[in-house]
DNA sequence: CTCTATATTTAAGTTTCTTATATATAACAT
DNA sequence: ATGTTATATATAAGAAACTTAAATATAGAG
C-alpha cells in the first residue's frame, strides 16, 4: 500500500476515468476495481469513496440509479455529458501533471 | 496551473526530494526551484508549505539553521540522516505509485 | 451460528490546505 | 518622496478532505 497522502487528491480523477471506460458502475465496485487494476496496492476507503461520489452527483457530473440484484440495493453511477467532458479534462491533467511531476522528482 | 487536488499529496515528495538534491534549501527556495522545474505550472502556497516545513522539523526529517543575508533572514533546512532515508522511500514510493496510476489511467 | 463477502451510509475527529494578514528589507520606477 | 515588486518567514481562521468507526442488511461457507 502507498502512503495515504500519494493517494490523496488523484480519487476524483480516477472514479472519472474508471466510469469513463467502463459505464455504470456502483460504489464498491470502484473499489473492487481499482484494488484489481492496482494490484491491491490502491484501496480506496469507502469513507472517502461515497462523501465524493455523492459530491460529483450533487456537481451534476454523476447520475444514479438504484437497483436491486439478489435482495441487495445498489447505486449505480454514470456519467451526465457535463461528466463526460469533465472526465475528458482531469484525465488530460494527468498525464500533464504527471509529466511535470516525473521532471521534478528526475532532476 | 493544475487544479488543487493533484497537486495535493505530493508537497513532503517534492520537499524532500528537492533537500536531497540540493542540500540546504529556504522556503522561498522552493518555492521558486518548483516554479522554474514545473514551467510555472506548480506553485506552492507558503500557507501550505510552511506548516509542512514546520512538521518535517519536529518529526526529526529536517533541520534548520538560521542565516541573515542582506539583513533579511534566511532559514535554511536540510535533511537528516534519518530525512535522506526518509528522502529515498518516499522517492521510490512516488515512481512505484506513479507506475500504478498510469496503469489505472490507461486501462 | 459465526465469519466473510457484498453493499451503502453517516458521523466524529483529525489533518491538511486555502486564504488572508502581519512583519520587514531592498531595488526600481514614477 | 512614494508606490510597487521582489525577497523572506510566520501565523491564524475557516474550509475541505480524509481516517476511522459504527450502523444496517443479505447470503454463502465452514
Amino acid at each position: 500500500m502507498y502512503s495515504k497522502d500519494l493517494i490523496r487528491g488523484t480519487l476524483r480523477t480516477i472514479v472519472l476515468k474508471l466510469l469513463k471506460e467502463n459505464g455504470r458502475m456502483y460504489g464498491y465496485e470502484i473499489t473492487q476495481k481499482v484494488k484489481e487494476l492496482s494490484s491491491d496496492q490502491i484501496s480506496l476507503t469507502f469513507g472517502a469513496l461515497y462523501p465524493t461520489l455523492h459530491k460529483l452527483e450533487k456537481e451534476g457530473v454523476l447520475t444514479t440509479i438504484s437497483e436491486v440484484v439478489d435482495h441487495r440495493t445498489r447505486k449505480y453511477y454514470s456519467l451526465t455529458s457535463k461528466g463526460d467532458a469533465a472526465a475528458k479534462v482531469k484525465i488530460d491533467e494527468y498525464f500533464a501533471f504527471s509529466k511535470t511531476m516525473n521532471l521534478i522528482m528526475s532532476s
